[in-house]
RNA sequence: UCCGGAGUAGCUCAAUGGCAGAGCAAUCGGCUGUUAACCGAUGGGUUGAAGGUUCGAGCCCUUCCUCCGGAGCCA
């Protein structure tokens, strides 16, 4: 009896008898020939079925095999005469398990975003998709080896809070017991207790906005990961982020190359992800706008998705911009002690034009100036009552950041819109599949 | 919410205001090494919806719907 054999592995077994199950990709026949390409999600394989080598009616059934039909084929693994390197299965037997109940509306020519995502359930199959699939599993796992390995201790972030609150971004609002209660937009505020408690804490889970953007960077469902240190000032969160940033590159170009290669990405890009990454001042940034083509640009604005392009395509790996005007921020930064009308934060844009992947910085800890903070951005104080407990009890400078994943997976893999980073994408017109 | 673009066969797209078409997919046939195979044949349409102009509308006009790109907002 041949042994069941994933096609990803299927190079360890040369020569023997093997079993493979999978879904019919291709089917290709000329007379006495059918040449069955069958996919399992670990690989393809060409199963060779010729006429001679089989029973009559087992040439027939596979020169009739649907697309996306379940099959089973057993025969003897060989190397392709064309392509060395490459294995085929010299079939024997071949099975079907289920054939489709209808014709299977993904072609192998081309399609229309809309369509194929109205079809995303489906569309999870191509070889791209399933590249960007491990890809972010991978970047996945490498967000957490990062953080578990320097000591952080993981603390999830409740999904459900009771109110906005950074107050910069719309909420998705629901029906908690007869109490408006908001998805999540951040766990931030939850990690700097965290830290209090644990000194090193992240947090990674999804994250909800409810802006009606429609660009190629924004999800109304991502996720996020959001490390926040004790006694870490914003030289340190600079420092952990490119840390960061170049560990997840390394983990992906040593382990993903298969993929890289189906996804077509430029990976001397990312070889050059290496820490030190340039730093430059908010004002540095102003004015690299006002050299390359946008002389309107002046201090107290805010960037936009061009912008950003703009100064990332100035250096060749990720850039980070640091100490924003604090009226471009959120209320919980710490002022500059060098200059206060500027913020101790930090943005990390992605290079080629992939625009913010990182924000962060270190957090006001004294407790006025943090209550005057809340009071100028008009947000209700009774709300923020624990928060401050956290200044009230034992302050601490501490400072962390935040990771979108899926700008993080579109920039490693080189696409061209977040919809396709995350399986089942929110969007402003998408909820289903 | 605003600006721009698009909606025609299952899919991707053609069609000067004058017979609604092609490629792929599907179905049938041919071929012993194919790689989005190739060759031949067959079936496939409420042209997003409603109204209007016209002898005649896929095409022009009005309204609406859906999607795409961008802006704003944001990560």
């Amino acid at each position: 009896m041949a042994e069941h054999v994933w096609i990803g592995d299927l190079r360890e077994h040369v020569g023997k008898d093997v079993e493979v199950r999978g879904w019919r990709n291709h089917l290709r026949s000329s007379g006495k020939l059918h040449f069955l390409e069958v996919r399992d999600g670990t690989g393809t394989v060409q199963a060779v079925v010729f006429k001679g080598s089989v029973t009559p009616e087992t040439f027939e059934k596979a020169g009739t095999i649907a697309q996306e039909a379940t099959v089973t084929v057993r025969g003897t693994v060989s190397e392709n005469p064309k392509k060395p390197g490459v294995f085929e299965l010299q079939a024997k037997e071949v099975e079907l398990y289920a054939a489709p109940a209808r014709e299977y509306p993904i072609s192998p020519k081309e399609h229309g975003v809309d369509f194929l995502m109205d079809n995303r359930h489906l569309w999870l199959r191509s070889s791209r998709q399933n590249a960007i699939l491990k890809v972010r599993a991978t970047i996945v796992r490498a967000v957490r080896d990062f953080f578990d390995g320097r000591g952080f201790t993981l603390v999830d972030a409740p999904i459900f809070t009771p109110n906005a609150c950074e107050g910069t971004s719309t909420l998705f609002e629901t029906d908690y017991h007869g109490d408006k209660a908001y998805l999540t937009q951040s766990g931030q505020l939850y990690m700097e207790a965290a830290a209090a408690a644990v000194g090193k804490a992240y947090c990674f889970g999804p994250t909800f906005r409810a802006e009606k953007s429609k660009t190629r960077r924004h999800l109304a469902e991502f996720w996020m990961v959001e490390p926040e240190v004790a006694f870490m000032d914003l030289e340190g969160d600079m420092k952990l982020a490119e840390d960061f940033l170049a560990f997840i590159a390394q983990r992906v170009l040593e382990t993903r190359g298969e993929e890289l290669k189906i996804l077509e990405r430029d990976t001397s890009k990312l070889e050059k992800v290496i820490a030190p990454f340039p730093r430059i001042t908010y004002h540095e940034a102003i004015q690299i706008l006002q050299e390359n083509g946008h002389p309107e640009a002046k201090v107290g604005d805010d960037f936009g998705g061009d912008e950003e392009t703009v100064i990332s395509n100035k250096f060749d790996r990720p850039v980070i911009v640091h100490r924003y005007p604090m009226e471009l921020k959120a209320f919980y930064f710490k002022k500059d002690p060098a200059n206060p009308s500027l913020a101790l934060n930090m943005d990390v844009l992605a290079p080629e034009g992939y625009g913010e992947i990182i924000g962060g910085g270190q957090r006001e800890d004294d407790l006025d100036t943090l209550v005057r903070a809340i009071e100028h951005h008009k947000l209700p104080m009774e709300a923020f009552e624990w928060y401050l407990d956290l200044r009230r009890y034992g302050s601490f400078p501490h400072a962390g950041f935040g990771l979108g994943i899926e700008r993080t997976v579109a920039w490693t893999c080189g696409l061209h819109h977040v919809r396709e980073t995350i399986p089942f994408a929110r969007m402003l017109n998408r909820l289903s599949p």
